[in-house]
DNA sequence: GTCTATACAGGGATAGAC
DNA sequence: GTCTATCCCTGTATAGAC
């Protein structure tokens, strides 16, 4: 039934944001969603295999959520400000935190660092297409490769809410302030200097 | 003995960057290091204390390292030269691999969260001061506030650590060129505008 | 498809010998 | 300070009842 493996995903990404990846056991999540630990072997064959459909429909679900708030974004000051309503709401619902969790676990096994890299095409693919846009409507488009792009935004991201795990009052409020005022910044530096290049 | 629980560090920094933090366990360590497994609690207590140990000692090492580079640095562009070749150091040694696998399991207890972030501190400070001696040179220097800059930078090494160990072919080098050109883009954006302010 | 029961390995931690 | 031995818990995985 596919109710029953929506379940086991769902509990198990509870159990990613309680408990962490080391946590990360048939135990654990049959306990979180009130289920028979062997329906996940039943289901997914092993934990790692639930890991990645857990990865896989998590990237799904964010491509939506990020497709429809990236659509109306047209300069740099605006994409932080998405970036910062999506943090916020994804943090409360501690899904970039099971995200990064999954990323660390993945350094295990090379079939999970594939499964969990190609599940997050669908998200990558949504920024590198904003970037893309943001990028036309300067003269640097040629000059700057996406991919990069793409793959440091992503960075930031990550690397914040691993931040944010950590020290919450750290990255919360303040932060995404301050990368507002230096987007600004950035945004009105590249309007009053349409012409200007960067060194080779 | 401090020699011992030194070979103790060693080995749990090695199991940590080749098991991650899911296979962190003291026998795994002990295994590696080639002592006895009661070791561990006898100086370290648990095996959260070994991990909390382990993140101290590498941010020392990591903090006079970086001092000494980090000392000529005067621009973006030198900033992220310098942010290149630590990476690539450090990607080897699989140092800051292990860091990420540190952040991650700190998500589990209260005290290793904390444990960790104190043990960042060296690093990031060694960073701030940094970034305050860039801006210094800028008219941007009470604007942005060095705080969420420095979060946002070890942030962005931090994400790319975590990316460069899903898929190295991904981060590897062209991610750090793509930075430069950009922060050299910036640098010359600066130098260009030297008044101009940002948005309140 | 789901549950119970169970095998077997691995891990945290401690007691006590040396 | 270090090692051996051990307790008990947790985890993965499967067999077989329902």
């Amino acid at each position: 039934m596919a109710d029953t493996r929506a379940r086991i995903v769902a509990a198990a990404l509870d159990a990613l944001r309680d408990e962490g990846i080391a946590g990360f056991s048939a135990r654990t999540i049959a306990r979180q969603g009130g289920f028979n630990q062997a329906l996940i072997f039943y289901h997914f064959g092993s934990v790692e295999g639930l890991l990645i459909a857990v990865a896989r429909s998590e990237s799904e679900r964010r491509a939506a959520l990020y497709a429809a708030e990236l659509r109306g974004v047209g300069s740099l000051a605006e994409l932080v400000a998405v970036a910062r309503r999506l943090h916020e709401e994804e943090f409360r619902s501690g899904s970039v935190a099971a995200l990064t969790q999954v990323l660390a676990g993945a350094t295990r096994s090379d079939d999970l660092a594939r499964g969990v890299w190609d599940a997050m095409e669908p998200w990558t693919a949504r920024v590198g297409e904003t970037i893309e846009r943001l990028l036309a409507g300067t003269p640097y488009a040629g000059l700057l490769p996406v991919d990069d792009l793409t793959t440091a935004v992503a960075a930031l991201f990550l690397g914040v809410e691993l931040l944010t795990g950590l020290a919450p009052e750290r990255a919360g409020t303040t932060l995404f302030t301050t990368m507002g005022s230096l987007a600004a910044l950035i945004d009105a530096l590249v309007a009053a200097n349409p012409t200007t290049t960067p060194d080779p």
